[in-house]
DNA sequence: GTCTATATTCGGATAGAC
DNA sequence: GTCTATCCGAATATAGAC
């Protein structure tokens, strides 16, 4: 118990609906939160302003890149789709690069919270809940921008495409400790399960013209997903 | 046994060194078939010329594009590395695209044939070991290839991108019936194992940084894959 | 805070000499 | 068959008016 006394309040939860509930990095707020991160290199003062037009240029951004990439859509397409001039568009981010950057950095700080949440939990089966149901939850809510970040990491500088492979890896370790924290005399290879895992978490984001249309709900996906790694692993649930 | 008469020879394969052995896209064999289903497109008419031409710019453009992207490359970025000038390169490819048109087409003659090789077998067991192993191995020894094209999909023409998504579409479909056939009383959702299984034979050409390095070999991670395939659908091996 | 107009560089592609 | 030289459009980015 000692630990989970200090958990944020949207760190438990079940379903979908519940975590979405509780998840800030959506809607103005999520922008908010980009602007007081960014207020030295952008123009605009005024948040009110800034958090209009960031929503517009990350809105068309996910809208333009995932049809032709990051590098071919041109600061003149982006006026286009966000109604903003050149001059616009120059006032509210540094540069084209800052837009994948901005993306890269708010991905971090859920993908690390995803991970906190979890590790924070003292009970395996509850730790491994947290992790999926955490990664699969954000990366849907957030899906344009987990999917920008997997296919645009070429496109950042490379101190930022290293942090960006290092969140998987992140993702990876502390699923593949939870593993080991639940069947500890397994002779099985965790990391390889962790890899299965995750992979098979980002297929949701990474594809979505396979998988976003109708089929399965996400929550449903979920079970799924942890029904696979329980057997996988020989784990009887109660 | 009617039709495995006709198979080809490199359709029996155990190993990844079997199977290397018989497969005909690599070294110049590849190049002078690239050569011949692009004649149309190139200038150079001597064999000789094209395929030495063809090889540079290929190893080029996996040289640079993983690390910056396809559009980030520069044509002179790709002159400098080939040794080719700005002139040899347009006399070896049509355009920039047609590069990416090209890796998209092979990629695509492979994969019809790890399909059409499984089909052919009767026995189902035979059938999932000949698609995993075929696109685990065809998809090392041609990493390059599979990797460019998973990433640079958006670089192609509609058409042309469409076709990319349905050879993904068309081994998890393919790899669907085999596991249904394996097991045709399980009410399992064969499309998610079968969509776990490639993602997870992707992972290898996808994440090159995470698996290419040390850690297991292909013929391992072939047998695990197939380990875990069993497992998920409950099947007993003899 | 947002626009228009423009500077400047760099991209793909081609013509024609060798 | 390959190279050099060059065209031309398009890209990022900025200056300054409103």
């Amino acid at each position: 118990m000692s630990s989970s006394a200090l958990q944020l309040q949207h760190s438990n939860y079940n379903t979908f609906i519940e975590f979405e509930n509780g998840f800030e990095y959506q809607g103005e707020r999520l922008y908010s939160i980009i602007f007081e991160r960014n207020k030295e290199t952008i123009k605009v003062n005024k948040e009110k302003f800034a958090v209009r037009n960031l929503q517009k240029i990350f809105n068309a951004t996910f809208s333009i890149s995932p049809k032709i990439g990051f590098q071919a859509m041109s600061l003149r397409d982006l006026s286009a789709e966000t109604g903003l001039s050149m001059g616009g568009l120059y006032s509210s981010i540094a540069s084209k690069e800052a837009i994948a950057i901005m993306v890269k950095d708010v991905v971090a700080i859920v993908c690390d919270e995803i991970v906190e949440n979890s590790m924070a939990k003292d009970d395996p089966v509850e730790a491994l809940q947290t992790i999926v149901r955490g990664y699969l939850y954000s990366s849907t809510i957030m899906q344009s921008w987990f999917n920008f970040l997997y296919f645009e990491t070429k496109s950042l500088p490379d101190l930022e495409q290293e942090a960006s492979k290092n969140l998987e890896l992140e993702q990876v370790t502390a699923m593949a400790k939870i593993l080991r924290n639940l069947k500890p005399d397994s002779d099985l290879d965790m990391e390889f399960v962790a890899t299965m895992a995750v992979s098979l978490i980002q297929e949701r984001y990474v594809k979505p013209w396979k998988h976003h249309q109708p089929k399965t709900t996400v929550d449903q996906y979920a079970v799924d997903c942890l029904a696979l790694i329980y057997k996988t692993i020989d784990y009887q649930i109660d």
